[in-house]
DNA sequence: CTTAGTGCAAAACATTTGCATCGGT
DNA sequence: ACCGATGCAAATGTTTTGCACTAAG
């Protein structure tokens, strides 16, 4: 599957989750989530600002936290707290689910899937009589000095 | 061992701590100390703040912030980011590590514990050539219905 | 035509910072 | 006495909000 058949899939679904819950469907709605589905890795509502002012659908601060929220709601984003005050955002739909590991000193961030999250989820639904909605894996590292440099 | 000797042993650390780095031995920055191992559970720091404001030594915002700087170096304490905006902090000295469940209505947080995650730590610190420092691992939920009510 | 959605600027909020003063060393 | 630490208030930077205007339905 293309990423444009992606983004397509991703347009559909905001639409019916727009119908579903009579909210409009505009234009800046729509330059948004094309925006960030045409986007690469973990991005900051500021940055996304930054680049729709550079394009054809300029859109306001208030209107891209407005469509967050929407896009959050449908699952079509992801959103993080790496760090202290910014929040970041991915796209997510047709994206494998995963956590992320942030390197200290550089703020690089490597995604990884492992399957034991999912049965430390099963273990707490039984333990605490839950359902588990979704959840958060940060791992913090550094990058380890070679050996060959010994 | 009890809380009081806990508190003792983690005065020490923090004595040990400031004179190491050349800090200075403040009346606030023990005041603060102690404030927090004698209570139980996560706080964030307005709420420290009022709390302090009712004691023998009130201590500014900014100290309180610079003083949490200090006690997070020096692993006293733990920082954590459950919902957006306020940062959450425990004590940590003679703690056991844990992780935490969120439940979404209520905001009420449970702790668990599962070996798991160290065994995922190690598969990643193998497979990326890393170092661990720590993680944050924040599992958000609703309390299930009960079935009795069917 | 109705009213949700928009853009802008002001407000809100937790946290940080500048600066004069205080007090550990 | 020196200079790091404090308290206060102002600044910061992200997110939210109020309001007049625009445009989707």
């Amino acid at each position: 599957m293309s990423s444009d058949d992606i983004l397509n899939q991703a347009r559909e679904i905001f639409e019916v989750y727009l119908e579903q819950n009579r909210h409009r469907k505009t234009p800046e709605r729509f330059a948004i989530l094309e925006e960030i589905y045409t986007y690469q890795g973990h991005f900051d509502v500021e940055t996304l600002y930054s680049r729709m002012q550079n394009g054809d659908c300029r859109v306001s601060r208030a209107t891209l936290y407005n469509t967050m929220e929407l896009l959050l709601d449908c699952n079509l984003v992801r959103k993080h707290q790496f760090g202290e005050k910014i929040a970041q955002y991915e796209k997510c739909h047709r994206v494998r689910q995963h956590d992320h590991v942030i390197i200290a000193d550089t703020g690089e961030v490597l995604e990884f899937c492992d399957p034991r999250i999912q049965q430390i989820k099963a273990t707490l639904e039984e333990l605490f009589d839950i359902e588990v909605l979704h959840h958060s894996l940060n791992i913090y590292a550094r990058k380890r000095k070679k050996k060959t440099d010994a």
